[in-house]
DNA sequence: TTGTAGGCGTTATCAC
DNA sequence: GTGATAACGCCTACAA
């Protein structure tokens, strides 16, 4: 005789089971579960028993088990830098979109620029099974690696075009962009173009920008001065500080590339407190186009980057590689190019 | 004769179990279990021989396991209005920081303002059995009311402080946040003050700081003047737009309060286009204190909201009901309170 | 089209 | 302190 209820005890009150619904509608488990999963391989009949149990029931399916037994989830983990940087938001948008769409969950966790909590997050999410992997950094710990690799989910960096990418690549390149800026600058007859970024530390996407710039200055013939180079935090103020650090070093610089609107918007500021001319004095050239920009007097030259689409794709590629098991993304890159937004401040 | 490994055949590369570990320390799964989960309920050689055991074979639990057995999750849900507001990233950062120090992981979805898309939202979360979930907004469906209460899970919504509260409740009151800086202009003498504020459709944020609005102007003895009041979208085009609307209609508008900063900032830029002096010709107010703000010229008089706090608070809130069971806790409301940043624009 | 049997990887429970 | 056993709720595989 079948035990009538079980006497573990839980933390919960005891939710509604499959079980439930299929005594309720007179038919077994795994009728409910075709009904609800696969309905075309149930009679309309059953469909409409079993819906209408579970309705009545107020049953929900319990996704811990159906992921458990069917060894598919449907999470994706994403790792970013940090979550209140707005520049990301995009991105997550754009992601969270598609996925949703596909009936998926977003885990998302934010690792502060550091590879070793970028591997505790990699690892907290494959213990919790996730079926597609985000992440924002480049930059990772071999153990990381590893653990991506020995678990067989298939992972899409997107904050940059890393030379080793540890399987799909949805981005643009921090390389290019901050190479073509620059060209750009150099083109507009600025011969001493200051570089301001966030510290590389831990970020390989400043790091290819400085390397962009390096690249682009070399074309254009132009010498590299360190002195004209600035990593420094996010903020306004920073901006204004890399204004004042880099005047102050080199009285005749003409241009300021910030990679970063942040850094940007608070070096134009500093320079109208200073009374200057932008450009005429000094211009400034920006990374990323948000809203802002646009708007300033001067408004403010930028590089305009497809950060929603690179959620959209990643998302996409993610997807077909999870439910279709399409193998042929496996390991593709997709460079999704920028654009540079010419406007006054340079 | 046990089987020596399974048929089943699934679609990720099968990982190392618990009785893999098990058969490798020479021990069985419940003494693995405990060394990982409650180290000082075994003995010190054990723990060591299981510990070495998991580093060789790479073991990494499967929470999806774990939780279906024990019948408790590691995962909060959180659902936002919408994903690329700068707003909340304060406070899914506050979450976030709290969450994973206890490791538990956020799964973070958008309502997009729909409050059936919130009820879907809220019954995917369910099914994939949330400890706990947190919602911004305080508008639900009924149906979303009863499956959170069906299901016990226990919930902060901390938007605003509601009139119904679904369980527990961090926030500022937006009512409260609206009337003060509605009275801080009274009292600053301005007579014809406009407000400006998002859409109020589904959006009870925007309704009741309108409703504080109003209450302050009638403390004050001003006038309810309707042409006074726009709703608008997002975006620093909308705040212009409030300029020229408010200024056409009402000419002797004195002070425009903009519930929302992006819109604050829109408006004030089409003010300086205009030429117009802020405040002089009409003064200025925002709501929340992001950085920009005090950068401007001139500086804007602003709110500042516990924006981290009130994700710092809800997360451990949420985590000592889940974690010590402390119901004290079920229904209490905290209101997290402001303050009032006067500056020039105003 | 529907049902039966058994297992997914872990933990609660109880015996030793 | 450790282990055997039976769930947790669902789905795969196979049978009817």
């Amino acid at each position: 005789m079948p035990k009538q209820s079980s006497t573990r005890k839980g933390q919960f009150a005891t939710s509604a089971r499959m079980r439930d619904v299929a005594k309720r509608a007179g038919v077994s488990t795994m009728t409910v579960s075709r009904a609800l999963n696969e309905p075309s391989k149930v009679s309309e009949e059953m469909r409409e028993r079993v819906l209408s149990a579970v309705k009545e029931i107020g049953y929900l399916p319990n996704h811990l088990a159906s992921s458990l037994s069917s060894n598919r989830s449907t999470t994706i983990g994403l790792i970013v830098p940090s979550i209140d940087n707005s520049i990301y938001t995009q991105t997550v948008k754009g992601l969270s979109d598609v996925i949703r769409q596909s009936g998926f969950q977003l885990m998302i966790a934010e690792s502060g620029y550091d590879p070793n909590e970028e591997e505790e997050l990699i690892t907290a999410f494959l213990t919790h099974r996730v079926s597609g992997l985000v992440l924002h950094s480049a930059e990772h710990t071999p153990q990381a690696v590893a653990k991506i690799a020995k678990s067989g989910v298939p992972v899409v960096e997107n904050g940059n075009i890393p030379e080793k990418p540890i399987d799909m690549v949805v981005s643009y390149s921090n390389w290019d962009a901050a190479y073509t800026m620059t060209m750009h600058l150099g083109r507009l007859g600025y011969k001493h173009i200051a570089f301001a970024s966030l510290y590389s530390v831990h970020n390989d996407r400043s790091r290819d920008r400085l390397k962009g710039y390096r690249a682009a200055l070399e074309q254009l013939g132009l010498d590299y001065d360190p002195r004209l180079v600035i990593e420094t935090s996010r903020g306004l103020s920073s901006g204004a500080e890399v204004v004042a650090r880099v005047v102050h070093s080199v009285p005749e610089v003409d241009a300021l590339f910030c990679a970063g609107d942040v850094l940007a918007v608070g070096a134009l500021f500093e320079c109208q407190k200073r009374g200057w001319a932008v450009p005429g004095r000094i211009a400034i050239a920006s990374f990323d186009d948000v809203e802002l920009l646009r708007h300033l007097s001067p408004s403010v030259t930028t590089l305009r980057l497809p950060r929603y689409d690179i959620g959209e794709r990643s998302a996409r590629m993610l997807l077909s590689r999870i439910m279709d098991g399409a193998e042929h993304f496996r390991g593709s890159i997709v460079d999704l190019k920028f654009e540079v937004i010419q406007r006054e401040s340079a």
